[in-house]
DNA sequence: TTGTTTTCTGCGTTTATTTGCCGAAATTCA
DNA sequence: TGAATTTCGGCAAATAAACGCAGAAAACAA
């Protein structure tokens, strides 16, 4: 085979898979491993590709550009626009934390009235942004890393609680598994706070959906309303919306 | 599965997730845990992650709580820097909110072990850096100025508590007046904790000396030690010493 | 076609990288 | 405090890359 027919099906191959093994290239186009380091070494000099030890990525393969910012921000903010609709005056509303409930709290109306009762610091700072929305800070132990407070005060205090929305951020969902997390406490908390609310919104970004993590919270059909990014008739939401969740 | 594969697989767990444990991470690609903790150190060595015990955390998620422009630092770095010696292993310790005591909260030895109770959320972030120390936040509805949790609920949570000691910042101080304050819900919520504490600190810059405002907290001989950036000795500091306050 | 030049390819050797494992030290947690 | 977990450093095996070289293949000119 001629080099301009390797490296043609070379670049073939890193587009169509991402990434290719120098040993694969080897014994597919059977030649040296050496002759298919130089194609690659051709290749990645003409920007083609990206070389790494071992064979080769597509240049598509982003890892260089750090995203400094919140992960998938925009994203995020597609979502609150959505959620931000659901609430209204006089209503009372459970958070969670997460970047994305943080998003919401961001974009609140600055005339909305209502009262925001929350576990987690951050958010309670971006609610004390607006002035006529009254905070609730539950308190308890603080879990250090999620900077919410966790802990049986804090579950008997959410109970007590009669809210209309509870809108639960960063979780994983699956149609079979549930709702999902990997925190123990966080799971206590958001458990707490679906037995106690009207209307459970699932806040949740695409890429965790059909997703799961270890811990249960609760199964899909004690869930709402579901909020990601995507429109309400995308393919991968239908199962949810078969289980009669509402898509938004 | 390449490295940099790996490292781009890492990377969005951590970005989608906020938080990787290295061994989970370890069966999810099914490599040693070696690799895995070589992986994160790479992605933290570029400042992709932070590298924590155990794993790694995203590095998006910076707290907005910089210390801004606050009024006399080096004064209250002083006071802090004294206070900081009253605090000794397993002590309950029970703070209200304001610049100085986040001055403390900030320079709180590492291996210090004790549990601090607070109605103020920016002084809880502050200790929440602490990993040897829990903290306990009171919840009650949040107000918006101090950024403190107020209320009746509050008030009877802390008089539940028993506290080694009590350390007020923010406050104006006059041997006639005693402590003064112009926060209703405030004055409440430092009521609580002197009638609930071993021992009253009050932290002060000398400017707040011999001022006064409007609502009254307790008289001055409730205080057992104040706190200054001026030297013990020094002559503004008398007369409260001659009510029996021990002066640092 | 034939001979010459240039490029390409495979091989052996050497060097570098990656990875898993082990034991000691450090850290965390109850 | 002591037990369990995590980290660190060194080591060894496996794999990949680099390099020089010789022969094969292709390109070119006459």
């Amino acid at each position: 085979m001629l080099k301009e027919e390797r490296h043609a099906y070379i670049l073939h191959q890193v587009n169509l898979h991402n990434k290719v093994l120098s040993s694969h290239l080897s014994e597919q186009i059977q030649v040296s491993e050496d002759t298919i380091r130089r194609d690659l070494a051709e290749l990645a000099q003409d920007g083609k590709i990206i070389k790494v030890h071992g064979g080769a990525l597509s240049n598509s393969f982003h890892l260089g550009i750090t995203s400094q910012d919140v992960y998938a921000v925009e994203d995020k903010k597609t979502i609150a626009l959505k959620a931000v609709q659901l609430i209204q005056d006089g209503m009372f509303v459970l958070t969670t934390g997460g970047t994305t409930i943080a998003e919401l709290a961001r974009i609140l109306p600055k005339d909305l009235q209502a009262t925001f009762i929350t576990v987690s610091l951050p958010a309670a700072f971006e609610y004390a942004n607006h002035p006529n929305i009254e905070v609730i800070v539950i308190g308890d132990k603080l879990s250090k890393g999620s900077k919410i407070t966790v802990g049986g005060e804090a579950i008997s205090k959410i109970k007590m609680i009669k809210a209309d929305l509870c809108f639960l951020g960063n979780n994983a969902i699956d149609v079979e598994d549930g709702l999902t997390d990997n925190d123990w406490d966080v799971v206590q908390v958001k458990r707490a706070m679906i037995s106690t609310s009207k209307k459970v919104i699932v806040l949740s970004i695409s890429e965790k959906i059909d997703a799961s993590e270890q811990l249960k919270i609760c199964d899909v059909n004690e869930i709402d309303i579901l909020i990601t990014e995507l429109p309400p008739n995308s393919k991968k939401l239908q199962p949810y919306k078969k289980k009669g969740i509402q898509i938004l």
